[in-house]
DNA sequence: TATGTTCCTGAACACTGTGTTCGGAAACAA
DNA sequence: TTGTTTCCGAACACAGTGTTCAGGAACATA
């Protein structure tokens, strides 16, 4: 990809060390010099190729996101209660085998960005196996789906991703299909 | 209430002027020096009365809160096509009424802490009309409420609150009734 | 392997915001 | 009036940000 072997270095390097340090501490309390050390860069270097923090993060974001869902469409056959629904099942696996990376996105430690993306992203799962659906109800059930789930790991996290995905799709089925 | 006129009148200030700015630029690029500013209050006096912004944050969101819950009990009577949705058209309408105040709450902006509150809020609310709910039902509608509210004013501002309302309790109430 | 380019580094710098301290002035309760 | 409490503002130390620059290292190319 990057023509020149050390820009490609760097920029895995402080990626790689951003998600270390956030899994570790969260988004807000880092700083540029922290995530420089642990990737054993100059700080000056850090800011040759990211504006600050946020510009690193949105970067690394695309990668992230990129991965779940190639994780998600791996299991895209799955049969689900409801077209909506089927991104569910996948989705609540990978979060109940990452739940310290999921915590990061659900809860409020993720700087706010990340909460934006992945609400976005739950949209789209669900706009695409829900062709010309009510954007209201999309966006409802996005919501409700990321709540289901920051309650999951905060509060019930004994419970395993089959239980939560059942019990959800019991309870949003019948507000889908009318 | 307080002994002190002084204390009073400092205190009240610097709630007012939180909500002043936050109204203007939402809370995480507010600085003490600007809210001790706008409250025309020394910014030693800050410190003198609260540790930091969160702080002050804090506090004033117990009144806020205890504002929205009276507005809400108002109109407690109305009827709701289940109990647990009892909440939603006096809320949809303080949202209305208010847009710029819950923009800043169910959006990015209000520093997660308000985001959280909120959401566990709404979630009281629910539990209150829907005795002995499901946990996961119960913040599962909250998010959904959420999620309705954030792309209301963020993507269909022109929408009423009496379609708004009309149309989420037609999603969730075949959900609610099962 | 030699050459010219690009990148990395570390130190220095100016700047903004934080939280604390303290003595004198003002407002307060009694 | 008197003694207490609060307010003020200026000063201070500190942490983090974002920029600059000169020298050395790694690189692509021929």
């Amino acid at each position: 990809m990057s023509p020149d072997r050390r820009i490609r270095r760097t920029q895995q390097a402080l990626t790689g060390a951003l998600v270390e340090l956030m899994l570790e501490k969260g988004f807000d309390t880092l700083t540029v010099a922290e995530i420089a050390d642990r990737a054993d860069v100059g700080r000056s270097t850090f800011y040759a190729h990211y504006a600050d923090k946020e510009d690193l993060l949105q970067g690394s974001l695309s990668e992230l996101r990129d991965g779940l869902r190639a994780a998600i469409e791996d299991e895209a056959g799955a049969k689900a209660s409801h077209p909506a629904l089927r991104f569910c099942r996948p989705m609540a696996e990978h979060v109940g085998d990452n739940r310290r990376l999921h915590a990061l996105f659900a809860g409020g430690r993720g700087s706010g960005m990340v909460q934006e993306l992945m609400r976005e992203m739950w949209a789209d799962f669900i706009r695409e196996g829900w062709p010309g659906a009510d954007p209201l109800a999309v966006h409802a059930v996005a919501g409700a789906f990321e709540a289901t789930v920051t309650w999951w790991l905060g509060t019930a996290p004994e419970l395993s991703a089959e239980q939560v995905v059942l019990r959800f799709e019991a309870l949003m089925t019948p507000a889908l299909s009318r």
